[in-house]
RNA sequence: GUGGCUAUAGUUUAACGGUAGAACAGCGGGUUGUGGUCCCGCUGGCGAGGGUUCGACUCCCUCUAGCCACCCCA
C-alpha cells in the first residue's frame, strides 16, 4: 500500500528531520572566486568605456516601491505580471526587489532635479536584478546587468551611441554580436498600427493558436515575437509597423541606422522585434551572440528608446534612451569562446621561508617587494620548503625566493629561476633592486619573442 | 507559470535489490632546506523525507534543485 504524500506533510518532515540540508534558493548563485575574474573584467571594461563618452556610475538601491514598476514598465508586461519579487514590509509598504533597472533611473532623475544638469544626463550601473521566473541556463532569479541611460536628448545619436557602446563592450571582450533593431514609433504610430494589425489577424483567426487569440488583445505586438512555426507564415505576410511610423519617427528610425553604418556597427533590421517592456518607443534593439540566433534562446542585451517614462512617472517630459546587458550571459559566451579574463593577479615572486626567523623576516621583505609594486605570493603557514615550492610552481611565478637559517646569518637571500632551477645568492639589501631588475629582462626577452613571431 | 529529463566524494564519473569503485583536485610521504614527471598513502559520497522489502544508492511516492522545451527575457 502506497501512501501519498502531501507537500505539506512532507516539508514538516524535511523540518523536523535532523539533518536539514541547506541550499540556494532557487535560481540564485554563489559567485566564487573563479567566477569573479570574471565579473571584474567585465566591469572594468565597461567602466573604462562608460568614462571615456561621459557616463557616470549611478547605484539605485535593490528594493523600491512596487508601483514604480507597476506603472513603468507596464502592468501588461511580463515582468509585472508573474515576475516581481514583491511584498509587504512590516511599515505596510508594497516593496519589490528590482527586476530591472531603467525604471529606477528614470526615477532618480525625478527625485534629484536632474533635469537642471547639462543635458543629456548619462549613468550607467552593474547591479543585481532579480525576477522570479523558472530557472535554466542563461536565466536565473538573481542576476546582473549592467547598462547605459541617456536622459534629457532626443537627439537619434543617443540612440547610436547607445547601441555603438554596447557593440565596443562586446567588442573589446573578445565576442562578435549582431545587433537587432526595429523602431516602435510613439505611441500614437503604435495605436494606429496596433488596429491595423489586430485587423489583419482576426481575418487569419482560424489559424492562431490559442496563445496568440489571447496576445490579440492584450498585446497584439507580441504575436510578432513568437516562436510558434504555425504561425511564421501569418507573421511574415502581416504589416509591418514602418509603414505606419509618423514622418518624425520615420526620419528618427533613419537616422539611427544611418549613424550606426557611420559607426561600422552590423545591425539586422527585423521588423517583427518588439521588446516586453512598455516604456519603449521609437528605437528598440537587441544584441545577439554572433551565431546563428537561433541555437542561443536568449539575448545577451537589449534596450530602446523611453520617450515617455520620465513624464509617465510624474516628472517633466524628458527623451532617453538606453540599454541592459545581462553579465551572466556575457560570462557563459565567454566561457563557451573559451576566452578567459586577463589575469593581473598573476604574481611575480614567491617568498618562501624556512625556520621561525626567517618566517619573522619574510612578513617584512614581502612587504618590501610589495610596497615597491612587485606581486608577491607567500605560504607563510606552510613549513616545508617543498610544500612551498610546490605551491610556488602552481602559481606559476618566474622566481622564488628562499629565506632560511643560512641566510638570515648572512645577511642574503637565494633566488630561484622557476624554470631553470639555477639559484643565486643575493645581498639582502638588494633584493628589491635584482628582482626588479630581472623582471624587467623577462619582460623584454617576452616582448622580443612576440616581435619575432610576428615577423 | 506549463510539459519533459536528471540528481552517486570538491569536480567528472562506474556498478549493483544485500549497503559503493575510479580519475582529477586536496592533504601527507618517497631521509634531514628545494617545485613541475613518477610511485605510495590518507581525507571524502549515494540531494531531502517517506513507502515497498528480510534488506534499497538501486523500485515507488513527495519535496528540493539543476537542465531542456514553451512562455518570456538579460
Amino acid at each position: 500500500m502506497i501512501k501519498k504524500n502531501t507537500k505539506e506533510e512532507n516539508t514538516e518532515r524535511v523540518e523536523k528531520s535532523k539533518n536539514p540540508t541547506f541550499q540556494l534558493v532557487r535560481g540564485t548563485k554563489d559567485i566564487l572566486p573563479d567566477e569573479q575574474s570574471y565579473f571584474l573584467w567585465i566591469f572594468d571594461q565597461v567602466r573604462a568605456v562608460a568614462n571615456s563618452y561621459g557616463f557616470s556610475l549611478i547605484e539605485t538601491p535593490i528594493i523600491e516601491k512596487t508601483n514604480l514598476f507597476v506603472r513603468g514598465v507596464g502592468k501588461q508586461t511580463d515582468i509585472v505580471e508573474k515576475e516581481m519579487f514583491s511584498f509587504t514590509d512590516q511599515g505596510n509598504e508594497n516593496l519589490t526587489l528590482r527586476p530591472e533597472g531603467t525604471a529606477p533611473v528614470a526615477r532618480a532623475y525625478i527625485e534629484h532635479g536632474m533635469v537642471t544638469w547639462p543635458q543629456p544626463v548619462k549613468l550607467w550601473y552593474f547591479g543585481k536584478m532579480l525576477r522570479h521566473e523558472r530557472p535554466q541556463a542563461g536565466r536565473l532569479r538573481e542576476f546582473h546587468q549592467f547598462g547605459f541611460e541617456s536622459l534629457g536628448s532626443d537627439d537619434p545619436m543617443i540612440d547610436a551611441q547607445i547601441i555603438f557602446l554596447s557593440y565596443k563592450i562586446m567588442k573589446q571582450l573578445g565576442l562578435d554580436v549582431s545587433v537587432a533593431i526595429n523602431s516602435i514609433g510613439t505611441e500614437e504610430c503604435r495605436n494606429q498600427y496596433k488596429k491595423v494589425l489586430v485587423d489583419y489577424f482576426r481575418t487569419k483567426r482560424s489559424e492562431l493558436s490559442d496563445e496568440a487569440k489571447k496576445l490579440l488583445t492584450k498585446n497584439p505586438l507580441r504575436i510578432l515575437d513568437s516562436k510558434d512555426e504555425n504561425l511564421l507564415p501569418i507573421i511574415e505576410q502581416a504589416p509591418q509597423i514602418f509603414d505606419y511610423l509618423s514622418n518624425a519617427s520615420r526620419e528618427h528610425f533613419l537616422k539611427v541606422m544611418d549613424y550606426l553604418d557611420e559607426l561600422d556597427v552590423p545591425v539586422i533590421l527585423k521588423p517583427t522585434l518588439v521588446r516586453g517592456l512598455d516604456y519603449y518607443t521609437k528605437t528598440v534593439f537587441e544584441i545577439w551572440s554572433g551565431e546563428e540566433e537561433t541555437s542561443r534562446q536568449s539575448a545577451l542585451g537589449g534596450g530602446g528608446r523611453y520617450d515617455d517614462l520620465v513624464e509617465l512617472l510624474g516628472g517633466r517630459p524628458t527623451p532617453a534612451a538606453g540599454v541592459a546587458v545581462g553579465v551572466e550571459r556575457v560570462i557563459s559566451l565567454l566561457k563557451e569562446k573559451n576566452i578567459t579574463p586577463p589575469s593581473d593577479y598573476q604574481p611575480d615572486i614567491f617568498v618562501a621561508q624556512l625556520g621561525e626567523e626567517a618566517k619573522r623576516k619574510s612578513l617584512l621583505l614581502f612587504e618590501e617587494l610589495r610596497s615597491a609594486g612587485i606581486k608577491v605570493a607567500e605560504s607563510l603557514s606552510k613549513e616545508g620548503l617543498k610544500s612551498q615550492l610546490e605551491k610556488a610552481d602552481k602559481l606559476k611565478v618566474k622566481y622564488a625566493i628562499i629565506l632560511g637559517q643560512k641566510e638570515i646569518l648572512d645577511g642574503t637571500v637565494m633566488l630561484r629561476d622557476m624554470e631553470n632551477g639555477i639559484q643565486e645568492v643575493i645581498d639582502m639589501k638588494k633584493v628589491v633592486v635584482e628582482v626588479k631588475k630581472r623582471l624587467e629582462k623577462q619582460i623584454r626577452v617576452q616582448a622580443e619573442q612576440i616581435k619575432e613571431e610576428k615577423v
